[in-house]
DNA sequence: AGGAACCTTACGGGAAACCGTATCGGGGTT
DNA sequence: AACCCCGATACGGTTTCCCGTAAGGTTCCT
């Protein structure tokens, strides 16, 4: 089992729920923080007295309050860390449920586990604890099956910086010269159109209006 | 205090936090059930027992699985059980933090508080169970900023359906018959131009992308 | 080198959206 | 009843968007 863990969630019934998780998985008594940036800090710590932390649960998403923060969110947490620790494991614990979002932490930030804020939060958790300590990567099997029915046409950099620009308010046939500033590669207004064509082909969308919604429902932008 | 006191909430994790929460409020230990039909079924049952419950505390939306349920979310829930039992005092417990939602629970569901899954929720939970029980109502306060600073547009039933309608995929000229079938009043084109430029320009926007991906952000839509 | 296939870009006609103006029609007032 | 006011609707001109077609470039293969 692991021996140095940290847990990073600034709500406070979570952090309590968490706590109270690894006391029943006969883990030994974590530290826990609310601030992403408090977490760096006990991550530093820890290294210094030569007891550096074995796993770190985080949330993705902290609230934001009069303490200012340098780390914003869990990502950027998970990054600072590796980056002291690289060895460290990460494990994420968010209601976020959006592939998109979910498939960069493994890909980007390679953490080490995922497991969504839902109805079977508890069992899935002692699940990821469990496989991450035989290193081994863990995904709530919520999250699997969301992930395979989606049909969804896959993004690419041009399509979310013409949807930006759209969501920005900038009319289409202003986009060229946006894509140019930013070398971006096709940057032509027909591009433009043949892109949003086949986005919206694709979806089964006929309408701008749509696309957008739907952007937002899965969180792309 | 309340002396029966019933949980509605999906979340194993939170569902443990709720309870132990009210159990350092001196509370009676409370009923804690993880499907909103389960819940009606034991405020149904409480009451022929005449015991009924004091509170419910319920979250507003829970996961979709195997178990298909007649009461989708936490509003339809309060609506049911307040029924077949209008004194009960209700609690929300959720992540929602779109004004739009959290008002239409204290005008059209009557709710008696929202605390909402944040930082000091922990805290605010003793608060307003606390106000509950003295028959005041109570909104934790991160909400309340939330509310005033918005300098937002208030959405009247024409501009949502106009919205939706948009969303949909409607051609802008289509939607007058949309109206039309519908019974909703102004149904002339230029009554939807008119008021697409007005919410437009509250909002500072020139586009309808821009605003379709406002209305997702707020939860109009 | 030549050529084929593909992608990018340019152009033009038609549809939709945008915007200002004018007309219509009901409610209230004098 | 005549009038005014205001919102809803209708109309026309301009801009933007949509979509098909054609021209220009690049890559890769023979």
């Amino acid at each position: 089992m692991f021996k140095r863990i940290l847990i990073a969630e600034d709500q406070e019934t979570q952090n309590i729920s968490l706590q109270k998780t690894l006391a029943e998985l006969g883990a030994p008594k974590p530290d826990y923080v609310y601030y992403c940036d408090d977490a760096l800090t006990w991550i530093k710590k820890a290294i210094k007295t030569a007891q550096p932390y074995d796993l770190l649960i985080t949330d993705l998403y902290f609230e934001e309050d009069h303490n200012q923060q340098k780390i914003d969110g869990g990502a950027e947490l998970i990054k600072a860390a590796k980056e002291i620790q690289p060895d460290l494991k990460t494990l994420v614990f968010s209601g976020e449920n959006r592939p998109a979002v979910i498939d960069m932490l493994f890909k980007e930030m390679h953490i080490d586990g995922y497991v969504r804020k839902a109805r079977h939060d508890g069992q899935y958790l002692r699940l990821a604890i469990s496989a991450i300590h035989n290193h081994k990567k863990y995904l709530s099997p919520d999250l699997k099956q969301a992930r395979k029915e989606n049909n969804s046409h896959d993004f690419t950099d041009l399509d979310i910086a013409i949807i930006s620009q759209l969501v920005d308010g900038t009319p289409q046939k202003n986009i060229p010269y946006y894509l140019q500033e930013n070398n971006i590669k096709p940057s032509g207004l027909s591009s433009i159109e043949k892109r949003l064509n086949l986005m919206k082909e694709v979806l089964g969308f006929s309408k701008n209006e749509q696309l957008i919604a739907y952007c937002k429902d899965i969180g792309i932008i």
